[in-house]
DNA sequence: GCTCAGCCTGGGATCGATCCCACACCCGGG
DNA sequence: CCCGGGTGTGGGATCGATCCCAGGCTGAGC
């Protein structure tokens, strides 16, 4: 068997080799093959610039015929601009960050942008290393739920757009799509307290970066709203994988003063309460009520099923790709933050707390 | 405001401009301010050839001040040879295909390579759009959940070199890696019939690629084996997404003869079916017995637990990629398909039928 | 003193596509 | 008859990094 690519054909040899050619084909082969120049076959097949109809189409079928594809490296080094994005994710078996991908991805190819994905699993290192692969392939523009600050000044320095969601870090040097963490975080702490509860548990990851401090911010708001002392020792910091935060969360529900309701603030911490709630056999919303930030799909699987604060993932994407495309349009506008709204989805896991529990 | 990009400096200007060059620095601008060749820097940057090894320290600091990132698109052009690797998956958005590019994309970094996603949504159309990018960007190779027969050949034809994963369309001809799917299925079908149930639907998306067709013929084989015969009224084409799957499976339970146990041949199709029990107040195992293949967390997390053949998404990702560079390391070697072991993770979704359904 | 090997550097071609520019041709109007 | 504008084509430079090759230098061996 011969070893692809071994032979090259020598150029200005003639291009007629059987129907699957020995090495991939340029233009140069489909302008050979058409009897015309390298640029008429460009133009012919780009559309720029002047081509005799007949010429053109003549072209267009050689190029088909043999299977042409152009060379995206080629061209983009040439034209100075690529058509692919790079989106960077803290964790693509979260759901969340899953539907935001999705989004994102599906937005792109309606451009005809190809979309290279990165997973830092939370890490600023990896975070690090994903932007400079991003800086070195010339992506058009990034998208990226951030875990350091310096990320975004990094790709702004190397003049690449940058739209952060989800999380914001450099708040009005850049753009941002996010939701009103502090709105939707008071609204069911609120819902709680209405029903009696006083001991209400957060139970977060970090209260540093936009999110955790905002859906903080809410959850004290809403306390001082309603009169309410608020007991420090119910913030939990949690960590960010379902078992290290179900063995805190385990830790929390087995307190001598338990909380009556738990507000957890995203997805993966719903998940650790619940399966703590049910290793202990607290019944919801009998003995615990829980809220959760971030509606993903099990929580209207169980029973009862889970009230939360529904951030639609996929919108939240097309949104960032949208703002993406505005700032590539025009680099020089000024920063915007767009604020996506946020449902809150009632379902059973809230009550009024147990007569003891008061 | 100055247009950023608009004034390039003349090329053999002085590079020194201020700590944040105007345009992007490129090797040219390295080797001035390092006082060398293009050569001389590239070899100092790369490592390799010679160069004294004052003068690669004296480059690669000055690289390293400059903010220097070698352009990846110009890299590839001229080596010819592509560090990032395309990524086809049906659906983002379902938990089993997230996972696979999670692993994948976890693999591809170690091995540092890029990763372009791009996600069907089950459209072989956008599926060879998709590997038409993969060709035009020249990518090292292609890991692919296929939709279709062509793509493996179209890629293939291209030289590029494709392992497909979860089903398989060009056994023989192309690399892959699967479970199996049949033994599986089998297992848990005579499962079902141990237990005394004789009316097990099977609720199932398509029946022609490997998944559908090998799922059906262990559950076939298992009721051949237990020497009972199948009403294959019993077997359900229920369509792709949760909504239309649980219209399905709702019309399959009311049906006057309803099943006593369904075995769903993937989560979304357990979803559906576990909607569908609900809507119905069906007990779950009192009055219906569920067992799922593909094992995700809410099956965990329900009560009763769901009863399902575990596939591992990340290792099946990360097995993808091994096999992939494998096949680029030696494009000639003969096609190989790698099998995966499953495990059957028993919960509490199945018991013996309710005595009414014998 | 001369040669030769080993070390080190720079010039220039190259990858594939694009695009500026020069030029050729045709036709109508002055 | 000549000129100019519109149409159509090809040559060659270009994007940025790499790499082959020629050649300069040094020092050791004869």
């Amino acid at each position: 068997m011969t070893r692809a690519g071994q032979s090259r054909r020598k150029t200005g040899q003639a291009a007629a080799e059987g129907p699957h050619p020995t090495w991939r084909v340029t233009i140069r082969e489909v302008a050979e093959a058409a009897g015309v120049s390298r640029s008429t076959a460009s133009r012919a097949l780009t559309g720029n610039g002047y081509v005799a109809t007949l010429v053109r189409d003549r072209v267009r079928e050689v190029a088909r015929g043999l299977g042409y594809v152009p060379d995206a490296t080629a061209r983009h080094l040439r034209r100075q601009a690529s058509q692919s994005i790079g989106v960077l994710v803290s964790d693509l078996s979260n759901p969340f960050y899953a539907g935001l991908a999705a989004g994102i991805s599906q937005q792109a190819r309606r451009r005809k942008y190809t979309m290279m994905l990165a997973d830092d699993g939370g890490s600023p290192e990896v975070e690090a290393e994903a932007a400079e692969a991003f800086v070195a392939l010339r992506v058009a523009g990034v998208i990226v739920t951030p875990v350091s600050a310096q990320i975004s000044d990094y790709l702004a320095r190397h003049r690449i757009p940058v739209v952060e969601v989800d999380r914001q870090f450099a708040a009005g040097d850049c753009d941002a799509v996010v939701v009103d963490n502090e709105r939707a975080a008071r609204k069911v702490t609120a819902h709680l307290l209405a029903l009696g509860h006083r001991r209400i548990a957060l139970v977060i990851d970090e209260m540093h970066w936009t999110t955790g401090r905002d859906r903080l911010a809410g959850y004290r708001a809403a306390f001082a709203d309603a009169g309410v002392a608020l007991d420090e020792s119910l913030v939990v910091s949690a960590g960010w994988d379902v078992d290290t935060a179900r063995i805190e969360a385990h830790k929390l529900l087995s307190r001598p003063q338990p909380p009556t309701a738990v507000f957890a603030a995203n997805n993966v911490l719903a998940e650790a309460v619940w399966r703590a709630a049910d290793e202990l056999d607290l019944a919801i919303p009998e003995r615990l009520s829980l809220v959760s930030f971030d509606d993903v799909s099990w929580m209207s699987l169980v029973r009862p099923g889970v009230t939360a604060v529904a951030q639609d993932a996929v919108a939240l994407g097309e949104a960032a790709i949208s703002q993406l495309f505005e700032r590539i349009q025009s680099p020089n506008a000024p920063a915007r933050t767009v604020l996506l709204s946020t449902r809150m989805v009632m379902r059973g896991s809230t009550a009024p707390p147990p007569p003891a529990g008061r």
